[in-house]
DNA sequence: AGAATAGTGTCTGTCAGACAGTATCGC
DNA sequence: GCGATACTGTCTGACAGACACTATTCT
């Protein structure tokens, strides 16, 4: 069979990893160690491994294994970027993924790698980025609003057992605007991806509240 | 600059073209002359040449211009399809695109070229195709509809001038199910992306109607 | 007149936003 | 009691589904 006589791009999985925590909605970016954009903020990424790598989904949860120590549960395809010109290496086509990563893990992530690794808040982005990692970022952090718009509770972003107040406040971070609180519980009264548990009595809070966890069979 | 130590895999686009008449949602299916999955009907496809594109997009819109003899206005990516195994030429990457075709270009379409090129209704997809591409099409026809689902107008899919009565039937064709006129036409009411013009009155229908036109800033 | 399409009006249920109110904890 | 959080109740307006109704053309 006849090779095509095309060039073959550079390929590379891209992925914004979130986090909800204190601070808001927060992304994971790397300090580049290596050339290109050396020195430089970025997502996490690397290079397609044909040879290892079942397809790109599993390349993006290999390239979290190795580099940031991580192994995610939920990953998800948001858009390429492509063309001769975003990568110095040539014509290169970035796929990027998002991943979301549930709060009690947050700390779980590797620190001790040779590139530093940091959670940054969507807020205090900054504008100098290796590659279009800044616009990357945008499309991401966009894609993750619309689908809490859209009414999809984002359930990977919370630990095992979480209260009500916990996601609302999770789902407001990721909005960046407050809900009522009335309208968000009544929303979920009905809601099949939510199982009601015991009653949390840590001193912590208040007034004790349910406890509930994500359904099985729940899809973000 | 050292190379990459990685295979390079095979980047192919693929294209769902969708058109909408009285038969339906159609799509276009081209009939494979060439090895691999010879004679097998397929999606318009073809390989990223990197030193003619620009980006994946554009490399989506030239095939389209070289295989079909089409300029599409709107074409958007879907998602990416990869693996070992999908083509038997090796480990590759697919990039489905999705594009539509107003209803008076239908018949623009070349079909003098080797391959052989029909529409054919998404009712009546058949299972054996080339590469994943029945998948691929499936994954087309649901972003589609979730699009509509969502209240947007496939105004691509509409001649320059329509009535209400020809959107409302394409909307149907495209969900698969009867809309309501009254709920329909209320909708449409307040919206910024239909914008009116004069009185329709060729003899082909009964009552004439308003016909209207796509407004300038819209966004499917 | 009858068929066919265009376009409007109205009733009803559902749900979102807003906001007030009650409940139960720690201190 | 007080502060804080958990949770519920209610009013109102917007909108969707359903369906009936009128309007205007052609044959």
């Amino acid at each position: 069979m006849p090779k095509p006589k095309t060039l073959y791009p550079l390929v590379v999985v891209d992925i914004a990893l979130f986090c909800v925590d204190d601070n808001g909605l927060n992304v994971l970016l790397v300090k580049r160690s290596n050339e290109p954009a050396q020195g430089l903020w970025s997502l996490p990424g690397g290079l397609l491994q044909p040879e290892r790598d079942r397809n790109l989904e599993s390349a993006a949860r290999r390239v979290l294994r190795e580099k940031i120590g991580v192994d995610v549960r939920y990953l998800s395809e948001v858009r390429s970027f492509s063309g001769p010109a975003r990568d110095p290496r040539g014509w290169s086509i970035g796929m990027l993924f998002f991943a979301l990563l549930p709060r009690d893990h947050i700390h779980a992530i590797v620190k001790d790698s040779v590139d530093q690794v940091e959670w940054v808040s969507v807020r205090r982005i900054a504008r100098a980025m290796a590659f279009d990692h800044s616009e990357q970022i945008d499309a991401a952090v966009q894609l993750l609003r619309d689908k809490v718009e859209r009414r999809v509770l984002p359930l990977h972003l919370m630990p095992a057992e979480f209260t009500l107040g916990a996601l609302q406040k999770t789902c407001e971070a990721i909005l960046g605007r407050p809900l009522d609180k009335s309208v968000f519980r009544r929303r979920l009264k009905g809601s099949p991806d939510l199982i009601a548990l015991r009653v949390e009595n840590t001193g912590s809070a208040q007034r004790p509240s349910l406890l509930y966890r994500a359904s099985d069979g729940f899809q973000f």
